[in-house]
DNA sequence: TGCAAAAATACAATCGTTTGCACACTTCGC
DNA sequence: GCGAAGTGTGCAAACGATTGTATTTTTGCA
């Protein structure tokens, strides 16, 4: 079973290749008639386009690149299929790369990225990555770049964000509301902006209470499981605090199990919110206060953003989707 | 700043396209001195393949195709980090298609695979799956196929599976030991044979002890939490049990919740195990006890068995990855 | 009916590699 | 010193689509 080319069409209907790919690509400069013709010939024949071919003449192809630090996080998977749902249907395909909040994985990613001559990137950068020359080469060869959640600023092309600052507010706003006063911040790196902006929100709620943030209440880089574990042992030797807002789930579990470990009773004794809404967080004892990040709907205002810049029209902007907390047992009532 | 190709490269160092092509791809018909020079110049001039031109010239790309029902379960993902781990130092991309455990958007993905000239494919089945003749396609296509964990064993190609057996088998003997009886089983589609692997080791077990496995023992279909949750609520309702192996870590979950709703004690009057060791088995209360499926591994020898099938060593056949029970809470001494 | 403008289609080059075949030049055994 | 291998390169035709520029056909209008 030989492939079928635009070739044996145009043979078949007398006529010639160019008017055949014409006609498939909707051209009006091909008759009606002639589009419908060419249209069931090539269903009838089983004709499958050759999208190498056609990359390789226009020297662009369909398939975009997603670059993630992990694509098992809870949040990215969800980005994925938020994307996925946009690009398929309108004829994209999606390259995953993972970096594993990896610089140079990153780099690489991009770099075979770009050599694959993918359409377009889609892009949220490791924790790791300090350096931006990699994307500023997405940039300067023209190739649409999208980056969410965890951007910078300082490159163009559009940028997805959730609304940080005002979950970041919302999740101290409601811990004081519970009763908490004395409330410290595990932050991410504070050079990230998504990371600074929780801490931004945390800081208005703080002083809006009339409450002072010292630095010795701001821990940063704890973000992970075991920082937050070794973060709470500290604290909790070290200085006076009744709850703690953490700027990711690991985090906040790794708080909860030293708080456990050490007999403090969450919530009453001790406030606890995380963010992200991790899977576990629901199903974690006790069941975890968080910040809903809405990442489905990310992935699809990405892809939108992305589909948007292959059309042409690029438009450099920064969309911000709005989050919401979900209260469950970690942050009741102080007592 | 205009792209460099191999023409380039061949009128600077006054030699043929051929030849350069030649040198690149390592071929000793063209001389070691020659090679080297090519080598070399393509570095300085910063050269950088075209995929396409090459992958529609030899028919084929260098990427594989990677189809699974979710990646945002734990097993999937792990799995495809661990096909990454072994494909991208190959040289080789991955792209990554998700079914959502939906029988057409298998065959699309596929298909979408093929189209694009995918070098292989890597799948693994949605339990909706019930016709084959996508994965038929592929194996007259020529295309390797390589399946993992939910497989169909009647399709040529290699198959790398978890052993279910006995993985079902050390978790119900865990049972067994613990002091439990009356042992059940959630099980997945019987259809599928992971699930059927995995209720056969059951029943292994279950037949060594000396003890019956009546039909009303074995509710099929129960993977998700809500399946469960509900499959608990009848079985308290009608017969007599003290356990339950689950064929994943979902039906677990929810079989637990159901228990902890009517204040069954869990362990002690009632012992849970799961499948799949997710991440939440660990964080919820009690934590579950499971089996681990090392997916990682099982994407790290999916990879290497792709590896192979395209260097021309067509095996054809199956590979188990071991297994391994962690035991935690869920499972506690029966009292 | 004739003729210019518009519409539809054809021609041919091109995208960047790969590869079968031909060709020249060594090398060697006899 | 003469064919026969053996080496290293060049030639040119693919691969399958796209697209700027002809060229033909159709249409509209006087």
């Amino acid at each position: 079973m030989k492939k079928i080319t635009i070739n044996d069409i145009a043979k078949e209907l007398g006529v010639t290749p160019s008017t055949v790919s014409r006609a498939l690509a909707g051209n009006t400069r091909v008759s009606e008639k002639t589009r419908k013709l060419v249209a069931d010939k090539a269903q009838e024949m089983g004709y499958e386009p050759n999208v190498m071919a056609a990359s390789l003449r226009k020297g662009k192809s369909d398939t975009i690149g997603l670059v993630v630090p992990r694509i098992n996080r809870h949040f990215f998977s969800n980005v994925i299929s938020g994307v996925e749902e946009v690009l398929n249907p309108a004829g994209y395909n999606l390259v995953i790369c993972q970096t594993g909040e990896d610089a140079e994985k990153e780099r690489k990613a991009v770099a075979t990225l770009l050599r694959n001559r993918v359409g377009g990137i889609i892009l949220s950068l490791s924790v790791q990555t300090g350096l931006f020359d990699h994307l500023d080469e997405v940039v300067s060869r023209k190739v649409p770049l999208v980056q969410f959640d965890r951007i910078n600023p300082d490159v163009e092309g559009d940028k997805i964000v959730n609304d940080n600052f005002s979950g970041a507010y919302m999740a101290v706003r409601h811990l004081l509301e519970e009763g908490y006063r004395h409330i410290v911040h595990f932050a991410g790196d504070l050079g990230l902006r998504a990371y600074a902006e929780r801490f931004d929100g945390y800081k208005k709620a703080m002083e809006e209470a009339g409450l002072e943030v010292l630095p010795s209440m701001v821990f940063e880089n704890t973000i992970t499981r075991d920082a937050g574990y070794e973060a709470m042992g500290k604290l909790l030797a070290d200085q006076k605090a009744d709850a703690v807002f953490c700027a990711g789930d690991y985090s906040a579990l790794g708080a909860i199990e030293c708080l456990k470990a050490k007999g403090v009773k969450i919530p009453g004794d001790f406030g606890v919110v995380g963010y992200a809404n991790e899977p576990f967080a629901e199903l974690m004892y006790p069941s975890l206060t968080t910040v809903e990040q809405n990442a489905f709907v990310m992935g699809n205002k990405a892809a939108s953003a992305m589909i948007r810049c292959l059309e042409g029209k690029a438009f450099n902007m920064e969309e911000v989707v709005p989050v919401s907390l979900i209260k469950r047992e970690s942050s009741g009532k102080r007592r």
